[in-house]
This record gives structure tokens, C-alpha cells and sequence, in this order.
DNA sequence: TCGAAATATCACAGCCAGATAACAATTGCG
DNA sequence: CGCAATTGTTATCTGGCTGTGATATTTCGA
């Protein structure tokens, strides 16, 4: 994670192009896309560190773009860039899961240090999830029981024999019980957003996960399929 | 933690009175000092969920404040108040570990939106050092309780099943309380905009998403319909 | 009250998403 | 290099979701 990876949304050109260069010579890497739709598209291809969202665009806009992006899950920072001044739609921004806002015309210095600020508050927030995630050297889900760092799985103390893949996926699983992943989410979180492939990949691979671990194979209740929208793992019962 | 905890640090009593009232209508549990001695003390004493701080004040201002208080590892929020706008000052006090700040006059609908992010903001960062995974932002309405993330919905606990289309539909609504939609608007926002076919296949899929939400289908009161306009999903009574 | 327009309801067929298996390609290892 | 294990791709099959047409019902204006 060394550079950090910004996304910009912004329709009006000058503006973007501001953006883009300041913060490129801040020492950030900088994609910039014209509308909501193409911000929606980049940032479920790659995970980017920071989005700066224009409130207002064509097509989809900087609020319906933060709502669609949280609904999926997505909790990047994000940094609304605002026109009107009225306090109606600043509230509004921060109600709906922004994470700060700037009111145009805004200084260079105030955009920079408020980047900053939410790429510093995100490090913490990373910071303390892997903490957590180390600190929790087991998880647990019903019978089943997973060791991340020795890469084992056991189903009422027998042990299960996953290859890589497999193992990877159902630990991303288990790392978030009851979430739903798209393929292409899971392609992005397991194989890596580089990765190229046919979305379909992820069923096979699916199914050889329920093939091992599914005390019946046709009657999944740890890796259900959420038809129409992917697969999720069993929230388990209260321990 | 039910109430918020906040420790305000301001020299004008006006102003600091200001601040009091309105944090305490808006439901949290306020201390107040006037200077920034009494703050530190306050704040060594007491742990408190976010600290406003004035940046001008006798004795100890805001930025020594600031980071005496993150020398000695507290990570508290803290929202500044400045006087001065020059960026400098406003620079400055982020890159000492404030988490946010406002120049006077504020207006109060500002204060208590920058101050209800922050305290969210803080909750992430809490929720993942427990370990808690992805909390899931809820949508609720009345009785319906919508995950997005894990496209579950329930009524009074129970609950519901959605086909894809059905929950995406519900979804878009439940994204927009009060907002009507036109069949048109609907088959853009849920079918997607490439989509091709017949308005009236919406009306079909409305009445099939009120078959399994609405107590009586026939005089349904979540999903209304709006005639010669489209449908909309009842505003919320207060929550 | 009647007629027209808008909306609700229903049944059904096509089609798509997902399951599965077989096969090909790639990787890893001795 | 050769073998085996893992991973990716292709093809086929199945169930049920979804779109559509037909028909009933409601609403509103004249």
C-alpha cells in the first residue's frame, strides 16, 4: 500500500483537471472519471484508498453514487465536492455515509488537508481491523473452526483439506458471515482485482468449497447461494 | 454506551452556552470548560467520545491542547473551532491530529452534522478494534428493517424473501422514502439504463413485492401508489 | 351514472442463473 | 522431464424467476 489511490468524480473538466493535477504532485495517484456512472464502474473494478465525489453530475450523482456504493458494501472514505452552499444538502451529504465535504470554491490547501485527514483516519481504521483480525486467531461459524494463520479449517474437530483457493475464499467467507459478494466482488477480494477471468470461475470453485465442506453438497448451509446476486456465508447461530 | 459524552472548551461564554444547549437538545451528555487547562483535566479525568475545542484560548489554546492530548495517546476526536478562516490555522490544526474543524460563525445545522460524522466515524473505528466485522447499514421504515449488504429484510423481526428483482426494487424505494417514481424512472434505476421492455411490466412486480410486504395487499402502506405519477415508498414516521 | 384511462391481478412460456461434470491448462515438485 | 495436484474453461442440464399478454378492477372526469 504505497501510493495512495484516488478516485475523481467531477463533470466539469477545468475543475477535474485541477483536482487531478494537485493531487498527483501531492504524491497520490489519481483516476478521474466524468460521471456517476463511470465512478460507480471504476470503483468496483479496483479498490481505490479515498473517492472525492462532485455532488453534482449527470447521469448519476455524487449522493445516488455514495448511497449505491454503501449499499454495496463499499466503506472507502469519501470526500463530497459541493456547488450550492446550502446547508440542506451538506447535512444531507453527511447523513447519507460521506465522510466530509467541501464546498466549492474551495483552496488547494483546505482540499489537501482534508485528504490527508481521511487517508490518515482510514489507516487507523485499517490499522485496527487487521489488529483485530490477527488478534482473533480463530473463527468460528457453527461446527466450523478456521486457524487463518496456519491455513486450517476443522469441522467438529476433524480437519479439512483445502487447496489455496479454496481455503482464501472460505476465509474471506468467514471474515464477513452474512455478507453477500457478488462473483465479481469475490474475484476482486480473492483472485485480486488484476485478475482476469470468467465470472463463472467462481462458481466451480464454489462448488469444490461445498463439495469438502457441505455435509450435504445439494443442501448447503454454510455457503448459501443468494440467487441473482452471489453467494454469502451462514451467520452463525449465537455461540 | 448510551449517551455520547462530549467535552466542550471555549473562552466565550456566549458562544461556549451556545454550544451546550444546542448539544444537549440534540441529545448528548455535554461538559463544559473555559479554558484549556480545565479541558486537559477534564478530559484526563473523564473519557469523553469527542472534544470541541476552541483555538484561541488563555492559558492552553486549542493546538497545544490538541497535542498535548495525542502526545499522551489520546484518540478522541476532536472537532476545532476557529475564528480566524486564513487556511493556515485551518491547516495547521488538522496536520496536529484534529479530526475536523469550523470557522465562526458556524451555523448550528453544521455543528451537529459535523459532530454526528465524527462520533459515526468513531463507532467504525470501535466496532472494528472489537472485531466486529462490516456493520451493516441498516435501512428502516416503520417495521421493515432492510441490510442492504446482506440483502436480508425483515418486519417486526420476521423474515422476509426477496427474488433479486423484488429486493432491488424495494431497495431503490427504501433509498428514497417519499420519493415518487415513474415506471420509467424505475425500470432505469432497477432494470438498468440498457434496459429494453414494457412499462407495465413494473406494475407487475410491484404488486408482487406487495404480496410478500404488505399486511393487506389490497390497501398496501408501505409501497404506495401515486396515480398518473408512479409509486412511492411511505416516509418513515419518526425514528 | 357511465365511459375511459390507469392500475391490479393472473397465468404461462421463455429464458437465465446456477449446479455439475468433464476436460484443458497451468503450476509445482521430485 | 514427468507426474500429480490445482486451477480455469466449456458444455449441458434444471428449476424457477421474469416478462408479457389477457383480463378484471378501480379511479376520476364528464
Amino acid at each position: 500500500m504505497d501510493m495512495k489511490k484516488i478516485l475523481v468524480a467531477e463533470d466539469q473538466a477545468d475543475i477535474r483537471n485541477l483536482l487531478v493535477l494537485n493531487l498527483r504532485s501531492a504524491g497520490y495517484e489519481v483516476t478521474d472519471v466524468a460521471d456517476g456512472l463511470a465512478a460507480l464502474a471504476a470503483e468496483t473494478a479496483r479498490n481505490h484508498d479515498l473517492l472525492v465525489l462532485d455532488l453534482m453530475m449527470p447521469g448519476l450523482d455524487g449522493l445516488e453514487l455514495c448511497k449505491t456504493l454503501r449499499a454495496r458494501g463499499c466503506s472507502t472514505p469519501i470526500l463530497m465536492l459541493t456547488a450550492k452552499s446550502t446547508e440542506l444538502d451538506r447535512v444531507l451529504g453527511l447523513e447519507l455515509g460521506a465522510d466530509d465535504y467541501l464546498t466549492k470554491p474551495f483552496s488547494l490547501a483546505e482540499l489537501l488537508a482534508r485528504v490527508k485527514a481521511l487517508l490518515r483516519r482510514a489507516d487507523l481504521l485499517r490499522a485496527a481491523q487487521l489488529g483485530a483480525q490477527t488478534q482473533a486467531s480463530v473463527l468460528r461459524n457453527g461446527d466450523l473452526e478456521i486457524l487463518p494463520v496456519k491455513r486450517q479449517a476443522h469441522m467438529r474437530g476433524q480437519a479439512l483439506d483445502f487447496t489455496a483457493l479454496e481455503f482464501d475464499l472460505l476465509l474471506h467467507f468467514a471474515q464477513h458471515p452474512g455478507h453477500v459478494f457478488s462473483r465479481g466482488q469475490l474475484l476482486n477480494a480473492v483472485w485480486g482485482y488484476t485478475h482476469d477471468g470468467y465470472e463463472h470461475t467462481v462458481t466451480t470453485h464454489i462448488n469444490r468449497l461445498r463439495a469438502k465442506l457441505e455435509a450435504d453438497p445439494l443442501r448447503p448451509e454454510l455457503i448459501l447461494t443468494v440467487r441473482g446476486a452471489g453467494y454469502k456465508m451462514r451467520e452463525a447461530p449465537r455461540a
